[in-house]
DNA sequence: ATAAGCCCGGTACCATGGTACAGGGTCAAG
DNA sequence: CTTGACCCTGTACCATGGTACCGGGCTTAT
């Protein structure tokens, strides 16, 4: 084995990733399909890490695979500038905040249930169950039962 | 037409969801197969607009289908407590501030990078970039370096 | 009575990010 | 020279929450 090139399993091992990940990762594109041996293996250069490093590392900061195209496609293009990347890294932010409004929006709705439970009782009286059900119930229910006195 | 029970698009306009959703939610399991007429169409009774409404609802609070489809099971069951109900909301304020320290966490280290890029200069020397790429591009740099002035 | 509009079951498809085979070929050590 | 570990392609599958289409049947208004 030479030690200049990568298999696959070497490259997933390096950059701590799946044997199948790296072939979905070339796929889709985020890897360029690499030089092959005699049998048809993949030989991979050992810089290929290092990209699979940098996918590793912007997926914990929250980019999509395409995204992660992007800014590497960027990288690449030698006329692509640093407030390019800049700009897709603050939409980014923007994008992660925008999550983080939406989820503390449910996370004070659905507490402020939680504090108007006592935790006694039954189910089919519990607020929160009511919050969720809605005035509709209450209206169906003096309805069902109207029809029941007219009869 | 009868106007005690709802064909599936009645009921779909009724509760604000697509009609293909309300078989969806019958596959699922979130609503009952109602029954049938003569033709075969199903007849719902008036209450599943609310059964509709409240998965929407916990919908909007975070709760998964499989989770409403729990809390719906509740509602039925009658030796269900208060205290179940409260004990699944409090579990998902939990995920939810879960998720949101996640996002926070993405939020913090990525606008750090943001504001550590002036936003001139080529893409190729973002400090954006380069903190995604990390330590091990210049190491293989500096390898190949050295193989290059060896020979 | 005919056309529009609704409904039926079944199936396939969308995005997202992979994972898991099946059925072969290859490579290195013993 | 065989055995086990590795690699190949292709395809199907996982969860999530639906959406879309097909070929047919039903209903309703004109």
């Amino acid at each position: 084995m030479q030690t200049a090139t990568l298999t696959t399993g070497q490259l997933a091992r390096a950059a701590g990733v799946g044997r199948e990940t790296i072939r979905f990762y070339e796929r889709q594109g985020l890897i360029a399909a690499p030089p092959r041996g005699e049998s048809g293996y993949r030989r991979y250069p050992p810089e290929t890490v290092v990209r699979l490093l940098f996918i590793r590392r912007a997926k914990q900061l929250g980019f999509s695979l395409a995204e992660i195209r992007e800014l590497l496609s960027l990288q690449q293009s030698p006329n692509a500038t640093c407030s390019d990347i800049r700009g897709r890294a603050a939409a980014k932010v923007a994008d992660i905040e925008a999550r983080i409004r939406d989820l503390e929006r449910m996370r004070a709705a659905l507490s402020a249930l939680v504090n108007a439970c006592s935790g006694r009782g039954p189910a089919s009286r519990c607020p929160i169950m009511e919050a969720l059900t809605g005035q509709e119930a209450a209206a169906l229910t003096a309805a069902r039962n109207d029809a029941t006195e007219e009869k």
